[in-house]
DNA sequence: TGTAAAACAGACCGATTGGTATGTAGTCAA
DNA sequence: TTGACTACATACCAATCGGTCTGTTTTACA
């Protein structure tokens, strides 16, 4: 089903999303890019009309899967389990285990490097990864009341105030290796 | 006392280290730091002798600031305070207005971004920034064990933990905006 | 005040960069 | 068979990059 075309493309968004998590963006050339592919300069234009529409497209194509990911483990924990807090906890082990799967060390977030490099990108891709971290945010403020409403917290706090912590928590996480 | 090649210095530093938070170190040319301060190429590579090289004061510059900022945090709470938790209450609120400060808004932590770009920097200076951020973290553990001492903690916590957590959490809050 | 070194100015250079122009091999419907 | 279209290949280009070179000004100190 997937045609050749796209599956050059999908070769070259994977090897610039490997690039730039270790050198940057702007620290990524297209000739790495096409030498790490062995794709020529002429397919590279073809898929992409710039390198700033291979940034934006990359973050749309890696916020896709990203967010496919989670649904997925969220979908499974959900028809696993009844009871909220026992989805939540196995998303979690989820979780867990893909961030310390040795086969792929995520070493870094993609939504990070746009904190560093957003000259590079244009307001739609900042705009749709806001939105991305949001939709996020949200899947987690939604189970986490789920639980709050079944087991009553002992201390004063809410689901909101709870995702946003454990986002800040990943994402630092992520950081500092 | 700064002499003027010192006060250039800073001056190239200081330009360097707000380009280099919203355009990433790879994104960052020499010329867009000569046309910020109006230094002229000659000057700056009088002061530093490669594009490498300034990568690599920066981060010895930012950590040293860094640092000294903190240890005079902790050491103004340390006087105010003889009780270990207020000590850490003390200092956090320092931090927290630190943070807050709109007139210089942090927007995202120079150590982040070397792993993103951990390419562009030698061996040496990857060493030095693991290093600040051990006697970081460092810091945070001696804090936490002292009140941990003093006022034994309900739940099974140990400093270090606490230490990692709160470093991880102001790093990824760091990101998020 | 003389002078040597420190601190800077700016023209210049080769390599690399993102990007283009043009050509071509495969595909598939008519 | 043909002709249009997709998907790629390659030579080339102007601009920009980090870096050097040669000179000039400023400073420190005897």
């Amino acid at each position: 089903m997937p045609s050749k075309a796209e599956a050059t493309r999908e070769r070259l968004l994977a090897a610039t999303k490997k690039l730039v998590m270790s050198k940057g963006f702007a620290g990524t050339t297209i000739d790495d890019v096409l030498k790490e592919t062995g794709v020529t300069k002429g397919a590279f234009f073809y898929h992409f009309k710039s390198k700033a529409d291979l940034a934006d497209q990359l973050m749309r194509w890696y916020a896709e899967n990203d967010m496919k990911m989670f649904r997925t483990f969220l979908a499974e924990a959900e028809a696993a389990h009844d009871d909220p807090l026992e989805q939540l906890l196995q998303f979690l082990k989820d979780f867990e285990d893909y961030l310390c799967d040795p086969a792929s060390p995520p070493r870094g977030c993609m939504y990070a490097l746009y904190t560093y490099e957003d000259d590079h990108f244009e307001n739609s891709v900042k705009e749709f990864v806001a939105e991305t971290l949001r939709t996020w945010t949200a899947m987690y403020i939604r189970k986490f009341q789920e639980v709050i409403d079944r087991y009553p917290p002992a201390r004063d706090v809410t689901a909101k105030r709870l995702a946003e912590m454990f986002v800040a928590v990943i994402e630092g996480g992520l950081i500092l290796e």
